[in-house]
DNA sequence: ACTCCTATGAGACAGTGTATCATCTTAAAA
DNA sequence: TTTTAAGATGATACACTGTCTCATAGGAGT
């Protein structure tokens, strides 16, 4: 198995021992649909994905184990002005970026450049029009270390 | 009136025109309150601060504008990856980003400063343990030019 | 006044996510 | 091994955001 994935899972057991959680199989099957998921996932796409390709296990499970594996930072929240909330896990993160079609919601995924100013050339190449941009980080303020 | 408004304003007429729309009542309260609310807001808001400082306007009328208004670039949505959306209007927008912390959700906001190198020692300055960040275009794509 | 088209509000509806609670499992304790 | 306590689970009720439908109201032109 993927090295990178047993260290996920080191993250998430040293998260769940401190909370005095078990690894139950019911963690285990969110835990694995959610490494074999690439890209953004929807919550209730991983709740198909997991009746289909592991055990079943409830909504109500499949939600509880999100918010650990958040937690636990072996997956993170991905904002895309969506109803719904996106995630995607840290371990094969290439760092890219998106663009949003504002009429039809289509994205555009393009890995990352360094600078700011390289991106809108090839998006206006792509006949993508930038309307604008926004920079979003995520961490871990100062109140909450 | 500030001038920059009316440009917002002729920017909604020319849309409504356009669509074969007319301004009213309706349209111009759920307008008016937008424009006198400043930074980032929810649709929910918007219901509730209409009803109070503007005309009784439902909650479907609201949701059309607002999807009218977005339609027309006079306002734009902003994405943190919460729930619900969020809107802000363009007039008076000053570039700026966000920092948001995944454990309590709360934003440091920022002017843009060009570079995103510049951003980091900045935020971590602020006791902000970045853990990541995300460049977000928006706009239109080719083939719904 | 008549007609056509748009505008509106009430309420039904759908999707996502949370809270509750009774039941089941597990692991430790006796 | 039984007992016991804590965590785990699933069913279900619930809350919230947003959309859709439809009946009615309103406005502009004839
Ligand atoms: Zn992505
Ligand atoms: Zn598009
Ligand atoms: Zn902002
Ligand atoms: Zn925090």
């Amino acid at each position: 198995m993927d090295q990178r994935i047993i260290k996920e899972r080191h993250k998430l057991l040293r998260y769940l021992e401190e909370k005095g959680l078990r690894l139950t199989k019911g963690r285990e099957s969110v835990f694995n649909e959610v490494m074999a998921t690439h890209g953004h996932f929807a919550a209730e796409e991983l709740v198909k994905g997991c009746k289909e390709h592991q055990r079943d296990v409830s909504r109500a499970t499949i939600y509880r184990s999100l918010r650990e594996m958040l937690e636990a930072g072996v997956i993170r929240e991905t904002a895309f002005g969506e109803k719904h909330q996106h995630y995607e896990h840290v371990y094969d993160e290439t760092l890219h970026h998106h663009a949003r079609c504002v009429r039809c919601g289509t994205f555009i995924e393009f890995d990352d450049l360094g600078e700011e100013d390289r991106y809108r050339p090839l998006l206006e190449k792509q006949g993508f029009k930038v309307l604008g941009h926004e920079l979003h980080f995520y961490g871990i303020c100062h109140a909450c270390q």
